[in-house]
DNA sequence: GTGCAAAACTTGATCGTTCAAACTTCGGTT
DNA sequence: AACCGAAGTTTGAACGATCAAGTTTTGCAC
């Protein structure tokens, strides 16, 4: 209706021959203006900004064959890690991107491989030049097959066993996440410390345990697997190895996530029992509730990953990069969860 | 390195000429079979789905003049209405589009007119058809100008306080949730119930407040003022306002955010008074704390959000179309904040 | 003022698709 | 057997940009 009002939108070809120029003259004055003399250059420009012309993003991605575009998938809602960090992260991802001059294209699959079909059909079509895996696991089959399809990617998160992957990983360090924890909590002067984690085998889960394990006074003590609790995510399970962990004698819990951490902190207030717990993820749940977490530096993430796909899709490439940042304790003392003083100090 | 030596993708005319027929015929069996003889039709099928060729996105985008894609604004992180609903929001709306042959472009922004710059370069650049709103509010000028510049779009919110507006919008009715949960809790028995809100001015907080209102028995009594509490979102503010209501003597607390009751139900914890909380938003925190609150229906919205948008883009559009859905009360009687038996019932 | 390279600018071709119009084939009348 | 309209298929043009190769202009030395 009202579009058909509208005056149509200038084209390279439209605008040169206002101004007087050809084409192309116009087409360089935006994409390599040193090779136009500046007085016709601000001619040019001064036309392009007057008329509002903008480049068609269509007519340059035919031409050019790069859509500058990334895809990323949005994972199922009840997904635990995904949710609790996605949110962020994918707001972070979207404005380095920007940054970049890349832009983001989101997808949903219910599994990996409907993933692996529609990153396909994607880079097949011209939609997306590279796109960003999460979520990574030890079957995890996405990576193999997108090299063998020349499709290229990052991946946030390393390839958890396997040794022969090559592709450029960004991960965040969960054992060094878990290590400071521990160390703080040691520091209040806690000496029974508590691990409340998923079952053996995730690689992320394994890896957080190892820091709690490796900071520990002795580092490794015999009495580890005491003090070590695994159950599926979620807060009843966590309220269920509080109770254990209690029983154990730990005066302070370590967890794999916030989710299991709140189970755990609110089984202990129901006991009216005050102790510290640590959570892992910094949600907006562990921030309302002022609950101490561990935080994933997700903007260093954002900016490594898009560092090292735009240097691949540029051809700057060097060989697969791989960066492992550290993440960041926050400790806070507010709210129902608040972490009592220490039962005494040395 | 490893693209160079990919086979080329194939394009209508290379896979035409390998068939033996013309490009056109290849186009339309894919765009229009109806128009190709059955036995050219599967001949042609065949070779398309062993070639695994794909239209380019580019191509067609840039001789239809369409790129079916949808622009939508990623808010920043601390967004308090936004994050809470937001991430499933967004997945429901990129599984829609995707079943209408849509696709999302997610950009960031940090105020509104960052946001419709962004919006009117995408739009002008032809990168999206149009796009949806969400966060609307009182001053909101961005229905006005896209409007104005002639870009689609269908809004996720009323367009509070201006009559006169007259674009597509999907939006939830918040005074119906508030309603629900007030009544839900005058089943049990209270008489008392308290209303822990935003400051007044706000079109969302005014709505919710308003269900709650209408819902007292009897409706809008003289001391509705002093059960209305009004505070900024935030768990300190809503621990606050719960004190205030204690002190008037609420049984039982209806809020306008998870936020707040989380806030306000904590307090009642830490002060040993076990009484009902309703929380807005059904957040991750509120289930993982077994607390009970008021849930959009974020996939009904999205379904009609998308299907206004495709009807307007499409040219099959009716007047301005508006849907008000209806939200659900989750009721939930587990965790540290489970909502206890009424006092005394009737 | 001629020559000549560098700078500045222009032109033709192309990316891969769809639209519009043209052409060919075919079954059925008359 | 010639004719006709519908069905099936093909061809030319266009979308709007960039690349590559062309042409013109400029500046400067001789």
């Amino acid at each position: 209706m009202t579009a058909a009002s509208l005056p149509q939108r200038p084209t390279l070809v439209t605008l040169a021959r206002q101004i007087g120029v050809s084409r192309q003259t116009v087409s360089n004055v935006i994409n390599a203006p040193h090779l136009v003399k500046p007085s016709t250059r601000e001619r040019v420009l001064k036309a392009v900004i007057e008329s509002g012309y903008r480049p068609s993003v269509a007519a340059r991605t035919l031409r050019t064959n790069r859509s500058m575009m990334l895809g990323l998938r949005l994972f199922p809602i009840n997904n635990g890690i995904t949710r609790a960090v996605m949110d962020r992260f994918l707001h972070q991802l979207a404005t380095i991107a920007h940054a970049h001059g890349y832009r983001l294209t989101l997808f949903t699959a219910a599994d990996d491989n409907e993933e692996l079909d529609q990153l396909l059909e994607l880079a097949q079509r011209g939609a997306i030049d590279g796109c960003v895996l999460t979520d990574t696991s030890a079957t995890d089959r996405r990576p193999e097959v997108l090299s063998a399809e020349g499709i290229q990617f990052v991946s946030f998160g390393r390839p958890w066993g396997q040794p022969g992957a090559t592709h450029p990983w960004v991960d965040v360090d969960g054992g060094a996440g878990t290590a400071k924890a521990t160390a703080y909590l040691r520091s209040l002067g806690h000496e029974r410390i508590g691990f409340l984690g998923w079952p053996a085998g995730s690689g992320v889960g394994d890896d957080r345990h190892s820091g709690w394990l490796r900071t520990l006074s002795p580092p490794g003590r015999t009495d580890a697997d005491v003090l070590t609790v695994r159950v599926e995510d979620g807060t009843h399970s966590g309220a269920q190895g509080m109770h254990r962990l209690l029983e154990a004698g730990a005066t302070a819990i370590v967890c794999t996530s916030d989710t299991l951490a709140l189970g755990a902190a609110s089984a202990a207030l129901k006991a009216g029992i005050a102790l510290p717990v640590i959570g892992f993820d910094d949600t907006p749940t562990a921030a309302a509730l002022g609950m101490s977490s561990v935080a994933q530096p997700l903007e260093e993430a954002a900016v490594a990953i898009l560092e090292a796909l735009v240097a691949i899709l540029t051809d700057r490439a060097v060989e697969p990069r791989t960066t492992l940042l550290e993440p960041d304790l926050v400790l806070r003392a507010e709210g129902p969860f608040r972490i009592p003083q220490p039962p005494e100090r040395n």
